[in-house]
DNA sequence: CACACATCTATTGTGGACAATAATGGTGCG
DNA sequence: CGCACCATTATTGTCCACAATAGATGTGTG
């Protein structure tokens, strides 16, 4: 008996799931039509799941121009990681040595699917490691520090799509496996300490470098037409 | 020349604003029809407020059965006060001896609007009075952070609603002049020593007695029934 | 030839109608 | 008299059509 999820959730979840697999890069512009058409519903449940997204901050959505897959800044992404440190340590620090049997089964379980999907080699390896940390936040058992984790992480992924040079190895399994052992064991200091690191390693690939993440096409044309000896006048 | 809002966001804002200043109590069914009616606009609009609402946890929204105020638990309550505590020590962590004049402008004239309201005595100063800390939030620049200050203090204004005893005296608008001081002085210690303090003081109004807040129907009935002499089968 | 203006087209914002589902009240049977 | 079932009603979920707005295109004029 499935709850008959209605068709807005539908598309949200496809949606999503399209995103934080980089299906749909950032920047991509999402056409109520479009997606309609390709879901075979109305435009009200796309506005509807689009809404929802927005809410999450994966997708861009101004008035009369429409919608489009949020495009974090360089900017954005450091705030993003500064406050993914901060709630995630949080996570560990609530969860170490208190992981029931059940907990530890759906962890496990979890991890093997991340393995699972990382030698098959499909986009859900990136979608995998992001659910690791929300299935973390989730064990806590508290709504609140859920919620924000699974938006920051979410936000998380987006940003790895635009910034990362290569997402082959995108969390490392293995790391994920180290940190579920220290909660097990109790040892609060090390949980923590292994998941900072374990953020960092993700926030490098991504953070390094900051500028060559411009977007904007005026600017990127400006040095073809430097290059060519034509003044760039103040354009508009 | 006004953004030129759309009328969801119209409903939205009146919505949120009716419900942070306790016009609209926990718990109140919210129907589409009688709203649409009240603003004279669509159901559609009215659809759309509400799902932004649901967003940020104001409002329960379930399927085919319409929306209304959330009513949070006991234990939301400590949940949120809990994450609350972290959240907003970042923030004045992050202000302290951050603060240019242009901060301390905006932040002397959002005290003084609360001094006014609460003069008055009007439902305003229950809302202004979270927008101080939301207010806060903003200056550190942070828009994530900002953004789950926004999200965690309206659900604490909700929540207040729901349990406060009483609520003449909601947040001492002298608490917030001492941290603005605190902040301006760069001591971050004192800062946060003091937020904690002022956020304790807001949450032992709602949380100290836990049990009497039990909004389940079955529950309450069931006392008086017993006392009647009736037995309640374990029904359904 | 460059610029400004007007028109045109495509896309979103909004409204109202229909369909589907859940709650309510009535009715008949045991 | 109590219970279960069915019809009715009210509310939400979905769709489609129209209105409004922004962007693009074309045209005329200096």
């Amino acid at each position: 008996m499935e709850p008959k999820q209605s068709r807005a959730d539908l598309v949200y979840s496809a949606l999503r799931e399209a995103i934080l697999e980089q299906a749909l890069r950032p920047g991509t512009k999402l056409s109520e039509d479009v997606i309609a058409e390709q879901f075979a519903v109305s435009r009200t449940s796309v506005r509807a799941a689009l809404q929802q997204l927005r809410g999450e901050g994966l997708v861009d959505l101004q008035a009369n121009k429409g919608a489009s897959v949020s495009e974090p800044t360089a900017e954005d992404a450091r705030d993003v990681f500064a406050l993914r440190h901060m709630l995630e340590a949080e996570v560990v620090r609530r969860l170490a040595g208190q992981l029931g049997e059940r907990d530890r089964g759906r962890l496990r379980a979890h991890v093997q699917q991340e393995k699972q999907a990382q030698s098959v080699g499909g986009p859900a390896s990136i979608r995998l490691a992001g659910e690791f940390h929300i299935l973390l936040a989730e064990l806590t058992g508290s709504p609140s520090l859920t919620r924000f984790v699974r938006e920051i992480v979410s936000r998380g992924s987006l940003i790895l799509a635009r910034f990362a040079r290569d997402h082959s190895s995108e969390c490392a399994v293995d790391e994920h496996e180290r940190i579920i052992a220290a909660l097990q064991a109790g040892d609060a200091g090390a949980a923590e300490e292994l998941m900072l690191r374990h953020l960092e390693s993700v926030a490098v690939r991504a953070d390094l470098q900051a500028p060559p993440t411009r977007g904007d096409t005026a600017d990127i044309l400006k040095r073809y037409a430097e290059r060519r000896g034509l003044l760039a006048g103040a354009g508009r």
